[in-house]
DNA sequence: CGTCCCTATATAGCAACGCTACCTATGGAG
DNA sequence: CTCCATAGGTAGCGTTGCTATATAGGGACG
């Protein structure tokens, strides 16, 4: 998968991964990893930026706790996050099958 | 359709106009309109600087002319064009199925 | 005991990309 | 004569995800 790929579609990634229930940042790359069979594995230079700035956004909220003495942020859906995601999965939906078309196209308009 | 969905994605469009035949900037722009049903309609700032990079990339190739007065330039898939071209449609698909995946999900991994 | 790996979080700096805003120019419609 | 569609162009910007690096606890292995 080409790096640059995702660009402007990871929030929506993040937010699905989330909708099941709250989960800490590294979790949400995991779990990330294993629904798309490997297909997206992020760096955490990804993911925790990213998630901040959803928090930022108040699309997600987070707050710390300790488990087995390893500091963790666990992140939930927030409402605004939950309407955010439904927008995101239609952006996605009309962006790609856009894309699906246009580069599926046998007959291109002869504009020229 | 948010703005910077397009990332990384560009190139395989205009790639794809270019197959059936050569086109100039301006109708490369229109085809894409076209054929996505008005979905993806490029700003004149967008398309050109791709095409030109495109160009750099030896990817196509342009070439001059003047038709009605207004000077055109015209642009055709190189076999290096025609290779990649190949490989954003195999990348595309693999991205695409991975974001539709991950945003159909219902139950995610409880990794947390 | 030392080393390594997995888990877990974080940030600085970078490069790429597409967009906005602007500019030039021709030809046809009103 | 003005406006719009056509046709091409560039400078500068903002966003975004990545690389590289840092910290730290726990467990496995020798």
């Amino acid at each position: 998968m080409r790096a640059e790929a995702l660009k402007g579609h990871l929030d929506g990634l993040l937010l699905a991964a989330l909708e099941a229930g709250p989960l800490h940042g590294y979790a949400v790359k995991e779990a990330l990893r294993e629904i798309t069979d490997g297909r997206i594995d992020l760096p955490t230079g990804t993911v925790y930026p990213a998630l901040h700035r959803l928090e930022r956004a108040g699309l997600i909220s987070g707050s710390w706790s300790v488990v087995g003495g390893r500091r963790r942020r666990t992140y939930a859906l927030t409402a605004a996050g939950r309407t955010a995601l439904g927008g995101e999965r239609d952006s996605w939906q009309e962006f790609a099958s856009a894309v699906t078309a246009a580069l599926r196209a046998r007959s291109w308009p002869a504009t020229s």
